[in-house]
DNA sequence: TTGACATGCAAGTAAATTATTGCATATATT
DNA sequence: AATATATGCAATAATTTACTTGCATGTCAA
């Protein structure tokens, strides 16, 4: 879990996600044309991600091909946000009760 | 946004969080006491859930009071995680076409 | 098979992050 | 007032991150 959080905290690789999002299977070659830097940087944030298990490649021939994989963001919002939501908070309901409210 | 996926990134501040989930409005001296780090560290790092304004403080006496705000967790669910949500995405659809299947 | 293209691998650099030590300030307690 | 407690502030060191340059390898197409 704590390499999706860190994988997470770079805005290159949330913009790789979203390319991925809308071009599935898209080549590196075709992720580095939105970005402005090297290949190889590229490449280091892709290994970012697969680390974290939310990209997975395959390779066609001479091109490498980068698949979204969404389920480690749902379990980071299943396992951890969903604790933090509004009405999960018991010191929440502890103020409802003391304030009285029903 | 990008400060609060940065301040997720350490496990020494999702700590934090979950100690102000379960003890909310706990003060400096008692964060720290979880933690095997010196205070000043544990400074920091709340500071840098202040700036994602994920924690908000205020000063009582010679104490200083930590308090949860997970507003910027629903917002990274809303905004961001809620897109790449299984059923949210498009290449599903488009593979199910693909297989055939209904 | 030769040349162009797509990617892999490795070392190096700059900047950010994490944590430390030392000292200052402000509040509470006796 | 004197002491202990809680926190603030600043400089520094170690580590990690982000990105670069240079070269090697593998694949396609004429």
């Amino acid at each position: 879990m704590d390499r999706v959080f860190r994988a997470l905290a770079n805005p290159t690789r949330r913009r790789l996600l979203d390319s991925l999002r809308t071009r599935n299977g898209e080549t590196l070659g075709g992720l580095c044309a939105d970005l402005d830097m090297t290949r190889q940087a590229v490449t280091q944030h892709l290994r970012s991600l697969e680390d974290a298990n939310l990209v997975s490649t395959i390779r066609s021939g001479r091109e490498k091909l980068h698949y979204l994989n969404p389920v480690p963001l749902q379990e980071i919002y299943d396992r951890w946000i969903h604790k933090y939501e509004l009405n999960q908070l018991q010191f929440l309901t502890d103020l409802k009760k003391i304030a009285g409210g029903d």
